[in-house]
RNA sequence: UGUCCGAUAGUAUAAGGGUAGUACAACGGUUUUUGGUACCGUUUGUCUUGGUUCGAAUCCAGGUCGGACAACCA
């Protein structure tokens, strides 16, 4: 057990239990319902149900509750268990709700001849009516002593199919006085003629989410069933239908989720982000999405050192996107290769260059453990370089091209500025120079120091790759506490796609596990709408940029 | 005018009656063939009012503020 890091109140908790004796093997579970893809709050949850096992010992299930056939989907199963593989975790046993329906049924009739059930054949708003409000006790249902042979009567029936949706509920009986909403005679059963995506037609009755979840976890024997703040109320049920039934206590914990800024993390919001177009796909990269983050070029490594610097507690909260971006960053600098690519090309013309072109030696990586390796970049007396690398008035302090200035051109020489052309609209259209053949990269031998190191690409050499630059989605850090819609404070600018930009010819190479840091430019990866004759990359993050701009 | 949960720098998170610490952010500096990285430094905090105590972020009481709860969703 480390004794470095402070625990967190849930590891507290696990290892009182484990050291005091209560359970000799920690059982814990990550329960998704398959209605949507998973998000950057989900890998919170399934960094803390698999970091736990793996801190403890014992094991974590991986249980879809599966619950309501009407929203889920195999496909969604498919890509839960693809995301949670990709952020390195693995889990015992695959396990779903549905695997219980039987069991859970004679927990329901358990409960019914115990005198703790009843069917009540209320519509949905007479049930609302006698449900009061948080401040007022309700009234009890007209069907509420029911007989325990009518109820288990009319309870076979509803499973048999007898009667439409909405015919017939379950509910427990409970007291429908107490000052907890959820103990007023909840329903546990309802009638949905629908299909399930694992049992078929074969039932036509569904258990509720507090009647399936904490049964879930008493079966699987789950020592410390954790959830987020949301369920604090349901405890109380979660505990009463534990005792009722008689079955493995399992103990249910609640932590605050993850609020991220600038965007938003309710599955139905990014659903309607996807289904009315307004992004591409769940793993549209600027998506909070486990897919969408992983298109965007985050690695595993990234996001469970997130998950680990925010925190386990149960205060609300809201996490700054510089935390991210700073996890993105630190991994991304000790394993992505740098290159050279240009964004935003203009013309750079070495006047006094005559050897035509000749191949230089890059070093791949300065801060790689392995120390990175070179690669060869072709030179040539016309290259292409950053439009805002050059200043036609340059700011104070101004480290980069300016009439008369000297840069280094990385990995090569240093080029004196002479002049420039403009077009007959003032536009700059090249920029002149003359080199100094003596201050070659690695062999410099004119003792000239410059301030500024540009990137460029011979233009003879270079190749073109659309760049997808990406920015926050929504312009508000709280777009979900906005007035309004949180679709009016998406960010126009959240993409932009530079559809011409040159890169170094190695690049071409590029494979979809790549990472690279575009030198002073960001880090980008390759997006899967590559072709062999279209290049597509991703920015993933720029760089940390302290420069401040003139003006 | 209910019940439950919570409140520590800008944002998070520690300190479990005894020095308020860490990270990110911000700001400044050193190094640097990336205005990157690395390294060093600076600024900023216990919601409030009482109480208990030699001593309170911590325990107690009241208040304030924020969140959750009235889906046949999970």
């Amino acid at each position: 057990m480390s004794e470095e890091k402070s625990l967190n109140f849930i590891e507290e908790i696990v290892e009182n239990d484990l050291n005091s004796g209560k359970y000799e093997t920690l059982v814990t579970r990550f329960p998704p319902e398959p209605n949507g893809y998973l998000h950057i709050g989900h890998a919170k949850a399934i960094c803390l149900n698999f970091g736990l096992t793996q801190k403890y010992g014992g094991y974590t299930n991986l249980r879809f509750d599966d619950t309501n056939p009407v929203t889920e989907k195999t496909e969604y199963v498919n890509s839960q268990q693809e995301d949670i593989r990709w952020l390195g975790f693995d889990w015992k046993n695959e396990l779903y709700a549905s695997d219980y329906f039987d069991e859970l049924y004679g927990f329901a009739v358990k409960l019914i001849e115990k005198g703790l059930a009843y069917v009540d054949e209320s519509s949905a708003d007479e049930i609302a009516a006698l449900k009061g409000t948080p401040t007022e006790p309700g009234q009890d249902s007209p069907y509420r002593n029911r007989s325990v042979e009518e109820n288990l009567a009319i309870f076979t029936k509803m499973k048999n199919g007898e009667f439409a949706d909405g015919a017939y509920i379950l509910r427990a009986k409970i007291d429908m006085a107490s000052p907890n909403m959820l103990m007023r005679d909840p329903i546990i059963y309802r009638i949905k003629h629908a299909e399930h995506h694992r049992t078929g037609n074969k039932w036509c009755i569904y258990p509720m989410y507090d009647f399936a979840h904490g049964q879930s976890d008493s079966i699987e024997n789950i020592t410390h069933s954790i959830c987020t703040l949301e369920y604090v109320s349901h405890r109380e049920l979660y505990d009463w239908f534990i005792e009722k039934l008689e079955i493995f206590p399992s103990k249910q914990y609640e932590f605050a989720r993850l609020n991220l800024t600038s965007t938003v993390m309710s599955k139905r919001k990014l659903l309607q982000l996807v289904n009315e177009k307004l992004v591409t796909g769940w793993d549209d990269p600027r998506m909070p999405t486990i897919s969408g983050l992983r298109r965007r070029g985050f690695t595993p490594k990234s996001i469970r050192e997130f998950c680990e610097r925010i925190g386990i507690a149960k205060r609300e909260n809201l996490i700054e996107l510089s935390l991210l971006e700073f996890c993105i960053r630190e991994d991304l600098n000790k394993t992505a290769n740098r290159v050279m690519a240009v964004l935003d090309p203009i013309k750079l013309v070495i006047t006094n260059y005559d050897k035509g072109s000749e191949e230089l030696i890059g070093e791949n990586n300065p801060e790689a453990e392995d120390g990175g390796g070179t690669r060869v970049i072709p030179f040539s007396n016309e290259l292409w370089i950053e439009r805002e690398d050059f200043m036609e008035v340059p700011a104070k302090k101004w480290f980069r091209l300016a009439p008369g200035a000297m840069v280094r051109l990385k990995f090569a020489y240093i080029v004196k500025c002479e002049d420039f052309v403009k077009d007959e609209n003032g536009n700059i259209t090249e920029i002149r120079c003359t080199y100094i053949p003596e201050s070659k990269s690695g062999s410099d031998t004119s003792g000239i120091n410059v301030k500024g190191t540009i990137h460029w690409v011979s233009a003879a050499h270079a190749k073109t790759a659309e760049i997808r630059l990406y920015d926050r989605l929504f312009t508000s850090e709280t777009p979900d506490a906005e007035e309004g819609d949180f679709k009016d404070y998406l960010n126009p600018e959240s993409l932009t796609v530079l559809p011409n930009a040159y890169i170094e010819p190695a690049l071409a190479d590029a494979d979809l596990d790549g990472r690279y840091q575009f030198i002073r430019k960001g880090y980008f990866c390759l997006d899967k709408d590559s072709t062999a004759d279209k290049l597509v990359f991703n920015r993933t993050v720029t760089l940390k940029d302290t420069f401040k701009k003139p003006n």
